[in-house]
DNA sequence: TGAGGCTGTT
């Protein structure tokens, strides 16, 4: 990892400081208190010119009183049209002993500009001359190691925190969550929330969010309950992380209790919590309440569109998707990068590729974006999927960037939905030579050799997947049933209904089958065992599970709604067909690509994925 | 008090 000198560096400082007593040095700099006309015109500057003069007449008048200057360098880190980081790090560098505020200010205009690795720096220099780390600086350090994932630095903040009695500071504890979060250890997040006597409202916002982004959904529900009864007043923050949380989690019906706060205490006056709405709201399955969102904003800016553009593009709506975009520049919006992925997405989805096409080079050439792997992402799908195999290889060979294993990964989807084995070959060879370890690869190409009756290469792929100890992540898929989240995990065992749920879904593919439903067993990965015991593994995929307990716990009628965190198999898509034909259901499953809206033995994406 | 923590859109 590039960044392990650096990190290795604040480590050395933090070992030191560990071991001996930090000294705290008075500041000798100029003291003559600066006029207060000075410090009034600093914010009302509207140029680098103004900005020049003010700091000349500093100099001049005051020898470099810190006071003024950190004013000027929090203008700078605040202002990034007028002035740059590396302006305030000139002025920076003129000060002979610069204290603690100081340097705090540019270690969070680094931060602001998105460079944790001159924050830790910076911060590591505080260490090493001496001056006490306050709370503010590891509020600084913990977000770049939030960023950076470092998590063993991370954890020696934190002691030398806990040491320097800022550990249950109530501006540091947030940061230690997120920090925790961010290096995948809930638990020690948890903790941290835990430990604290009287959380505060953003502690809270926090550890919701934490909770929410680990598939810990019943927790993260707990918690927002649990902050609204401690009588504290939730924020726009708690109402954006609180919506995020049921957008994650597919939990409509707490969603729509959110919506409702949010309208009786006023917070739909704020863009972006009208923006998290319809996020929320889209994600969850109903794009009817998204666009009743979106109509109903006073104010909409690019964010707002964009959620608007990718909500219709998920969905399976891409013409619609476009004609958004056509609105928003008549509204004069500008698009920006998310809007034209969400663009992007809908033509691929809905097989508009020279539409695709134009989008791509309008985007770079008459909005100067630049794309990112993400978009190129698109473009790979976008041909892909219209089973433009050879042009979409091409494409990757010909990008200006060097192609990560998931960019493969997406042609070879293609490969296996267009059957071409040869080409699937050719591109896992590709992806081998970057990333071998992702079980999912092998499963893809080993389904698509058993389609072909190809059983040597299945058993091959098999060994060379236990040989090689890639691991496939488990399918997944979840209900919302009475505001509680379940989720089921395939061939699952654990839910406690199990018993009677694996029943009832035997009974299920019964009536499915007479009705003409026939399990595809080429499907199944193992060659070496027999159909009957194939239809079994089929059988109880987590999708089939999460939709059976639907129907068991959801009066007659209503529509099930599901999320899959893998794509959905396509013997379950036609299994979800079957039964909103039979039942009357409508299904809506959310897999991690798109939205699938089942009815009356139809599916929304016209088998199109 | 010269500087804060949690933040939505693929």
């Amino acid at each position: 990892m590039a960044t392990t000198p650096i990190l290795q560096c604040v480590s050395h400082s933090l070992t030191k400081l560990n071991t001996e007593a930090p000294r705290h040095e008075p500041n000798t700099a100029a003291l003559e208190p600066p006029s207060s006309s000075i410090l009034s015109l600093i914010p009302k500057c509207t140029s680098l010119r103004e900005l020049k003069q003010i700091q000349a007449y500093t100099i001049k008048t005051h020898q470099n009183n810190p006071t003024v200057l950190t004013k000027l360098i929090n203008f700078c880190t605040s202002n990034p049209t007028i002035a740059s980081m590396d302006h305030a790090h000139r002025m920076f560098d003129k000060i002979p002993q610069p204290d603690i505020v100081l340097f705090n200010t540019m270690a969070r205009g680094y931060a602001r500009f998105d460079d944790p690795l001159r924050a830790i720096l910076l911060c590591s220099q505080v260490l090493c001359s001496g001056l006490l780390p306050d709370d503010y600086t590891f509020s600084s350090l913990l977000k770049a190691c939030a960023r950076l994932k470092a998590l063993e630095e991370g954890k020696q903040l934190h002691c030398l925190a806990v040491k320097l009695g800022v550990g249950d500071n109530m501006y540091v504890c947030p940061t230690l969550i997120n920090m925790y979060t961010a290096c995948n250890d809930v638990d020690a997040a948890r903790r941290v929330f835990d430990k604290i006597g009287e959380p505060c409202v953003v502690a809270y916002n926090a550890i919701i969010t934490s909770c929410a982004r680990n598939s810990r959904p019943n927790e993260a529900l707990a918690l927002f309950r649990e902050l609204q009864e401690s009588g504290l007043k939730p924020t726009d923050v708690t109402m954006l992380v609180a919506l995020s949380s049921c957008a994650l989690l597919g939990a409509l019906d707490l969603g729509r209790w959110i919506h409702e706060y949010v309208k009786k205490n006023g917070f739909d006056q704020y863009v972006k919590v009208n923006t998290a709405l319809i996020d929320m709201y889209a994600k969850c399955g109903s794009l009817d309440d998204a666009v009743s969102v979106f109509k109903d904003m006073p104010r909409r800016d690019t964010q707002a569109w964009s959620a608007m553009i990718v909500a219709y593009a998920t969905h399976g709506h891409g013409s619609q998707a476009i004609s958004m975009l056509r609105e928003m520049k008549k509204a004069k919006v500008q698009p920006d990068e998310i809007t034209f992925l969400g663009i992007l997405y809908a033509c691929s989805h809905t097989g508009l590729v020279e539409e695709g096409y134009e989008y791509f080079h309008s985007m770079t050439h008459e909005y100067g974006i630049v794309p990112s792997i993400k978009h190129y992402g698109c473009m790979i799908d976008l041909l892909g999927r219209a089973g433009r195999l050879e042009e979409a290889c091409k494409f990757i060979d010909e990008l200006p960037i060097k192609p990560t294993p998931i960019l493969w990964r997406t042609l070879l989807s293609s490969c296996s939905s267009h059957g071409n084995v040869e080409m699937a070959k050719l591109v896992i060879q590709r992806i081998f030579e970057l990333d071998d370890s992702h079980g999912g690869d092998y499963v893809i190409l080993s389904n698509l050799c058993a389609r072909n009756g190809r059983w040597d290469d299945v058993n091959h792929l098999r060994k060379m997947m236990v040989d090689k100890g890639a691991l496939k992540v488990p399918g997944c898929s979840s209900i919302e049933v009475n505001n509680v989240v379940h989720e089921f995990f395939s061939g699952d065992g654990v839910h406690s209904t199990s018993t009677i749920l694996h029943h009832a879904l035997d009974e299920l593919v019964k009536e499915l089958k007479l009705a003409g439903y026939v399990p595809d067993t080429s499907l199944v990965f193992y060659a070496d065992i027999e159909d009957e015991e194939k239809e079994i593994v089929l059988r109880y995929h987590s999708e089939k599970l999460a939709i059976t307990y639907g129907l068991l716990n959801t009066p007659p009628g209503t529509t099930i709604r599901v999320v899959k965190n893998l794509r959905v198999c396509v013997d379950c898509h036609n299994a979800a067909k079957f039964i909103s034909l039979i039942f009357g259901r409508q299904i809506i499953l959310r897999d991690v690509q798109r939205f699938h809206h089942f009815k009356d033995g139809k599916c929304s994406c016209g088998d199109y994925w």
